[in-house]
DNA sequence: TTGTAGGCGTTATCAT
DNA sequence: ATGATAACGCCTACAA
């Protein structure tokens, strides 16, 4: 492995001219600039990336944490859309991008990579209820971006979708279906995200003036078991609902396999609206309504945020809200007759 | 930010036995150990990465690449599973993984993470048929694992399915179903994985002396709408197939659509079976019959070779075949009467 | 058990 | 337009 010095030697030049050269500095002489791109080639020499840190403090990497679990997030397509959004805007600018999933001590993670001088920035997946990280970051004053929202008024950059906004609108859309028995099915309470779609559904029912049944609100895991377990528990209710709204395509994928197996019909029966809108959506049984959430323009987001932070660390904090809007598909009708 | 220096001073101890504490040398007197571990403590040491790095020549880092578009590779639930294989993999043995999907210029990118010592290992995410990038590793002897398996024989660490027996028997299955007319779609001829498949379908044909129609062989991308575009094509055949083996349950899943959109019945008019058995899979209409691949075990052999790799740089190259098997839902079914 | 000093490969500061 | 030299923060002989 070959070193700046080798390139500098077989160039006949100094290292400084050779890290001049790297760096695009405008004044070499043509010649010399032949010389040491010829060394380079011959040696087939690249800059070491940790001594070139040492010195600029700079790594052109971003850390990508989510803090859930390993499985939630390689299985949900959510993740993975905004993940994409998030490696095409780093390759782009020709930064890395560090990954890591850590549920617990995601601290110690964090505390490394920033104290480590690991990232230049790092991206946090799904923001929890209180969450001690967010304090971190506002603490240590580091380049970060959270995707989701802080659940107190933080001072971070975000991006979110307008989760209450659109979850209200789905409810509506269900209450406009004639649907007065509407159930919310999500993942953990723990998360804001959660927080919020269930706030929408509230705020519906109230706007339209109707009780919410508390038997009705269930949350879990974001995963399909979750879904399929809560739809179960519902649909044996002594009055069952005749709509839910899930936080979480996933989610609602395993509501929609409860109901089957337990002979319920969507949507005759019982119809049901997601979240996110994820490609398998389209190809349920029957095809799922759902909310959709742009899910790569909000890695875009978070990505453009972040580099912008980086590059100047004192801007105030900003924050992106994507719009979202409903997909109708099949899984959702007209409520049906009480027997 | 503090370093090893500030420990240090604030310890009263030197350096060199912070530097021990820090990579858990024994002898350190357990009253010195105590006011080590409070400095630390105070100041929310870490140690920098970089400088570490630049004396260990160790990063504690891999890198996966990818060498596909990033749509094909964030949107196929086969990578990402894989990919949760190695994460889980690399977060047990305290490593991070840097990820990068690239397509034209993969060289100059494994060129900068190895000269640039930004790695320890890499792990390349299929290989092509004719590979540059492989003869890279093999002349640089730098440890990486393949995901697939090259081309010619090379000595490369790989791991993959044994697609040509998966694909015979898979095709046999069709054919014992009564098939005569059975068709292949696939991605790229490229991809070493797509020549395997489809000469595992030739050999069942071969082996069942019918003849393989060159019309019945069709190849795209790696992406849903391949599978639509071939099965539209296949379906408009003056003697359409009757039933097709679909490389990729992406693939197989646009083919669906087709089908369905033409008004062929999956599997009374046409039986498909796909590859890979992702978790969508289950819920196509009708539900997919398909080979399952064991993704995440995938994922688990590759980081297994990896990091042994990395530890023995020059023990000799090992090969890792996971078995499929073929799991049959309703998408393939006897066949029809010709009218 | 602990400390001193040198070096890892690069960039930055001053010179020339 | 180019060089010499001193950091950057850590580890590792070698010494005590």
């Amino acid at each position: 492995m070959s070193t700046i010095k080798d390139v500098a030697k077989m160039a006949q030049v100094s290292t400084t001219t050779v890290s001049r050269y790297l760096n695009e500095f405008p004044n070499i002489r043509p010649e010399t600039r032949e010389r040491i791109a010829s060394a380079i080639s011959v040696l087939n020499y690249r800059a070491n990336v940790a001594a070139r840190g040492l010195v600029t403090k700079s790594t052109r990497t971003i850390g990508v944490v989510a803090s859930t679990d390993v499985d939630d997030f390689f299985d949900n397509p959510f993740f993975m859309h905004v993940l994409k959004g998030i490696s095409r805007a780093a390759v782009q600018r020709r930064y890395d991008v560090l990954l890591s999933t850590v549920t617990g001590k995601e601290g110690e993670l964090l505390s490394n990579w920033i104290h480590g001088h690991r990232v230049d920035g790092i991206v946090l997946m799904k923001s929890r209820v209180d969450d001690p990280t967010l304090k971190m970051f506002a603490c240590e004053r580091f380049p970060a971006v959270l995707l989701g929202r802080p659940h107190g008024n933080e001072q971070v950059d975000y991006v979110d979708n307008d989760n209450v906004e659109a979850a209200l609108r789905a409810t509506q859309y269900l209450i406009e279906l004639g649907h007065l028995d509407i159930a919310f099915i999500g993942g953990s309470r723990e998360m804001v995200v959660t927080e919020d779609r269930l706030k929408g559904y509230r705020e519906a029912l109230r706007q339209a003036a109707e009780p919410v049944h508390e038997e009705y609100v269930k949350v879990g895991q974001y995963a399909k078991q979750t879904g399929y377990d809560l739809c179960s528990q519902l649909l044996r209710l002594r009055r069952p609902p005749t709509a839910i709204v899930a936080s979480d395509d996933i989610i609602a994928t395993g509501a929609l396999q409860a109901a089957h197996q337990l002979g319920c019909k969507v949507p005759q029966d019982l119809s049901i609206i997601g979240f996110n809108d994820i490609p398998a959506s389209e190809f349920t049984i029957p095809p799922l309504s759902t909310v959709r959430v742009h899910m790569e323009r909000l890695g875009d987001g978070v990505a453009q945020l972040l580099f912008d932070r980086v590059q100047d660390p004192q801007q105030p904090a900003r924050h992106l809200i994507i719009k979202t809007e409903i997909v109708v598909r099949n899984s959702t009708t007209i409520v049906p007759r009480r027997s």
